[in-house]
DNA sequence: CTGTTAGCGCCTTCAG
DNA sequence: CTGAAGGCGCTAACAG
């Protein structure tokens, strides 16, 4: 490592300069570094003492331009100033990198334009699959994605159009099991804060609709714009408190906000769970199941990372793999007791 | 966007294809993409009608080995499940999208040898520029960094030796500033909770020699391991209660940390904050900040992302712009009131 | 096991 | 404003 720094790093090395340092063709070289089991052992250490000594960095451009494998896989999502998210993607990157691969990051946001943009670039840098958190909006996007012909995995969400694989749950699910579950336990004044996005807007929307069919109606649901934080839930339950009736369970889209009721709950001196109820929506180890108080509905988000991991790489690894492949990763509706 | 699909997408367009198309050369073509400006404007809009209607994507590997610019920008960082540096590399991304650059992200875990391995995956993209958060382990990766000749920025702390920019604060003075401030309010009696982390032991370094200096010594200090979750906190808690004189006030590394630790503190039916005071670390934005029962040290990981960002697109801009720059991004000491 | 020959798709440079 | 030539750094495909 000394050598590195004593070096005259000046012009960028090729793999040309190491080949000439160790005395053979670059094309042996480039096995060397590539697919060392087709490299004599000696003329092989060789080489890499002579990468060791220069500081070289293969350029991946390059190769990726030449061989047409990039070892890169674009992750599209939302943001990942979410918990959930984050924890996917951070899962399907752990295991990513094991394999080789590195992660190009778009954060898609809320607005189909910039993601058609993102898209196109994200393209442009041949990844050799890509994963999508969360879909993609528009269906110019998916018609690009699709002549991409590279495998896509589609995570948290089952749909019945699927590009190509996915690993996921169904929103409409968690929203009926919701409203059957709150309702055998004796619950009848429901209320409904969700944040302004698609799969807050699908759970909810099934919650109401079974609510309906169980001879609930007219459940108060506060939307709350986007970006989603604590503070929504503050507001929403606030807003919830003075319109209507006032609800025995608040059912929110996220943990975030069901932290924003809590909290706007006990400054209000309500008695929680007693007097009110908060439901979250979350990650399986995230800060909302620490809370005694709070009932939540919990996923998995790096388990889902590892499936989708595992599903894409299986797909690089052979073109044949997985083909329809559709998980559920299911959920789980946690009650915490006040222990 | 119905060509699209249309089209026979086997085999993949080239620029070539493109130029033929529009009966330009490839030069006319790559121009009319890259500086329109110098195109004229009936060739250019021909040229853009071929490309809409052939569904070409440009390919960037290729672009960026010809013309050695990436419009890559590599950010290293731990792990994107906290949401303090999910903040900050959500700001950068968003900056940076809008610049027209994109993000390869690095999770670099807390092992130096992945890191190493990581770092030279990443440099081997040739970014045009990298974001550091939370700094690198060896000197090795360090001396690699510095040969690669391109703009560095250190986020997330200030340092005596940085290898180029840096916009953060001082741990240090996050650690001193809270002993003086809650010594002042009256507390005596500390403890302390830190997960296995550099920043947060030197925090908590900083936080126990300030106390000592202020007469209050034997601090007892519960380090967890990795990763944080709250349930560190509900562990780091009962470990507390049960071997030393009860404390206090608690101080945690993380608001995750101080959430289990409130969690717990509900459950074996301590009041917060009179019979024991909970202090966190972590986002403006976030949970902690919700629960009135917790004090937190804040600090604004959006912000800071956004300064980050500047510094290098700036650089980027102009090789000289921002050399040296060290932007001290503060934090805020915030007690919540039973509000 | 190793070397040679040709590009990968685009952009720089220089000439029109 | 547009085009032709050449090369970025690497690897497939073949030959030895």
């Amino acid at each position: 490592m000394a050598a590195l720094a004593d070096l005259p790093r000046d012009l960028p090395l090729t793999l040309a300069d190491v080949a000439k340092h160790a005395g053979v063709s670059t094309m042996t070289a480039s096995r060397a570094l590539n697919r060392p089991e087709l490299v004599n052992q000696a003329t092989r250490e060789k080489i890499l003492e002579s990468v060791r000594a220069l500081g070289y960095v293969p350029n991946l451009l390059a190769g990726s331009l030449a061989s047409s494998k990039s070892r890169l896989v674009a992750i599209l999502l939302p943001t990942i100033s979410h918990s959930l998210f984050a924890g996917t993607a951070q899962a399907i990157m752990d295991r990513l990198t094991e394999a080789g691969y590195q992660a190009l990051i778009g954060p898609t946001g809320y607005s189909p334009e910039k993601e058609e943009a993102l898209l196109e670039a994200v393209l442009g840098r041949r990844p050799d699959g890509i994963v999508l958190i969360g879909s993609l909006h528009t269906t110019a996007s998916r018609a690009r994605l699709a002549g991409a012909g590279i495998p896509v995995v589609e995570a948290w969400d089952l749909s019945d159009q699927p590009l190509d694989m996915q690993v996921g749950f169904s929103h409409e699910a968690v929203g009926a099991q919701m409203a059957g579950h709150y309702v055998a336990k004796g619950y009848r004044r429901f209320a409904v804060i969700t944040a302004d996005d698609p799969r807050g807007h699908r759970r909810c929307r099934a919650l109401v609709s079974e609510l309906a069919s169980l001879g609930i109606a007219d459940v108060p649901v506060q939307v709350m714009p986007l970006p989603s934080g604590w503070q929504l839930g503050r507001d929403g339950l606030r807003c919830l408190l003075a319109c209507q009736t006032p609800p025995h369970l608040v059912i929110c889209s996220s943990d975030t906000i069901a932290l924003g009721v809590l909290a706007e709950a006990a400054s209000l001196g309500l008695q929680v769970p007693t007097q009110l109820a908060v439901v979250g929506f979350g990650d399986l180890n995230e800060a909302s199941y620490a809370y005694p108080s709070l009932s939540t509905v919990s996923v998995n988000a790096a388990q889902m990372g590892r499936q989708v991991a595992e599903a894409l790489l299986g797909r690089l690894a052979d073109p044949e793999c997985n083909r329809g492949l559709a998980v559920d990763t299911g959920f789980m509706l946690l009650d915490r007791q006040s222990s």
